[in-house]
DNA sequence: ATATAAGATATGTGATCTCATATCTGTAAG
DNA sequence: CTTACAGATATGAGATCACATATCTTATAT
């Protein structure tokens, strides 16, 4: 009553199949494409488009744009016409401001938590990752190590809800800062700026100094945040139009 | 060129129409149904119960929940099955935190922002209301007015970003907080204590004192949540199920 | 009376079609 | 060469249909 069981067929070297739906792979894929900047802030999308290139109808589509302009990563800038969420000034200065409540308390609660050992072995991986992608130029994959870092970190605070919603929040954010990476100097910079408060936030976690990691994330947080400042400032055209 | 222009029809009394989308207004219409309690929490749903009774086909119902799942509102318990997100005890603990950092900055915001005085008398207006319905014995009213209070606080701290977010972890709660009502008793001791600390908060954006509103939205969001946990606790079969 | 199986129903997912209208394109007039 | 208008195109919104399957009903057999 093994092989026969007509219930369960004879197991074979057949791999699971990918049983989710496609609304819900349309909707991985989106987002990751604006966490890894291949839209630009402001920049139109279409249903049919988007369908077009993920090989499926714009039925699955509509409904993963829907789940994305509820986190406001997409909006309705018109009538008919849909658009990422563009770069604002001052909007986007509230979101950072909200981003270091957020993941700074995260962080701090990351640091105050138990199972510290793995989580800093894991978050020097991460970093040292990181670091040597900014250094051989390959920024794609040091945007990565910085996100993996990051939320390597707020996962550690041990509440799925709490990296949910920031997650949302780097969705907004994640075509602007992505986008900047066009400014190759900048971004080096930024980047190896962001390597060294990686290790100040490791130290904090390796203490269990709280208010050190919070410290400590804000202020990768805060620096991020002026050099996209400038960024935009000096090459406004890419932002609302 | 006035009453003879042909773009613009003489003027009459006609009332401009609704443009919005029909799933715009399907949207606004769950979400203030979560929000005044008219869904229990792990209540299961259908598109086309919901379509049936809004007047609508399936079509804008699948978008607006699309939505809601996005914000956590609304989640897939199965395969084909929709529920409203249920009372989970420790999940529930986890938002109650992050609303308290949240909302708490937000207070803290507000009390130190420029325009109190105006802010003042709403804050007063809407707690008077809200106090006035709970002897009157109008839950209903009372959980709008505790709603209104809260949202006029937090609007204080001017940026509509961190109200956005606040609001969406109302809607998770919110079902949650307004099932409690069931239990008289329970909720009427549990407005006549917020009443109370909005007292305090009022006073604390008098005083322009930061951290006394930060404090005293606390304190709210806490009790709030200690009563709650309790109502679940003896009648734990509204929960997940 | 209970348990099992077959049939019916309900439901989310996806595709396709229609429609109103905003946007683009090209041509002709000034 | 510029401008204005008409036609064509593109697009989101909504309706309808189709489908696979989970769930509920019902009937039959033990």
């Amino acid at each position: 009553m093994n092989s026969l069981d007509p219930t369960k067929p004879r197991s074979r070297t057949l791999a699971p199949v990918d049983v989710t739906t496609i609304q819900e792979r349309v909707y991985q894929s989106i987002r990751l494409g604006l966490l890894k900047g291949e839209f630009l802030p402001g920049e139109q999308v279409t249903i049919r488009g988007l369908a077009e290139v993920l090989g499926t109808s714009p039925m699955p589509v509509r409904e993963a744009v829907a789940r994305l302009i509820a986190e406001r990563a997409i909006e309705q800038s018109g009538p008919r016409t849909l658009r990422v969420a563009p770069y604002l000034a001052t909007e986007h200065e509230n979101y950072i401001r909200i981003r270091m409540q957020l993941e700074g308390y995260a962080a701090e609660r990351a640091a105050r938590a138990r199972r510290t050992p793995t989580l800093i072995g894991e978050l020097r991986r991460h970093n040292d990752a990181m670091s040597e992608a900014v250094e051989a130029g390959d920024f794609e994959a040091a945007l990565a190590g910085n996100q993996a870092f990051h939320f390597e970190l707020y996962g550690g605070a041990g509440y799925p809800q709490l990296l949910d919603i920031i997650s949302t929040l780097w969705l907004r954010t994640g075509p602007i800062v992505a986008s900047a990476r066009r400014d190759k100097a900048l971004f080096a910079r930024l980047f190896r700026i962001g390597v060294r408060i990686h290790d100040d936030a490791i130290d904090a976690v390796a203490q269990r100094d709280g208010e050190a990691a919070r410290w400590a994330v804000n202020l990768d947080i805060r620096s991020s945040h002026l050099a996209i400042r400038r960024f935009y400032k000096q090459s406004p055209d890419t932002a609302s139009k």
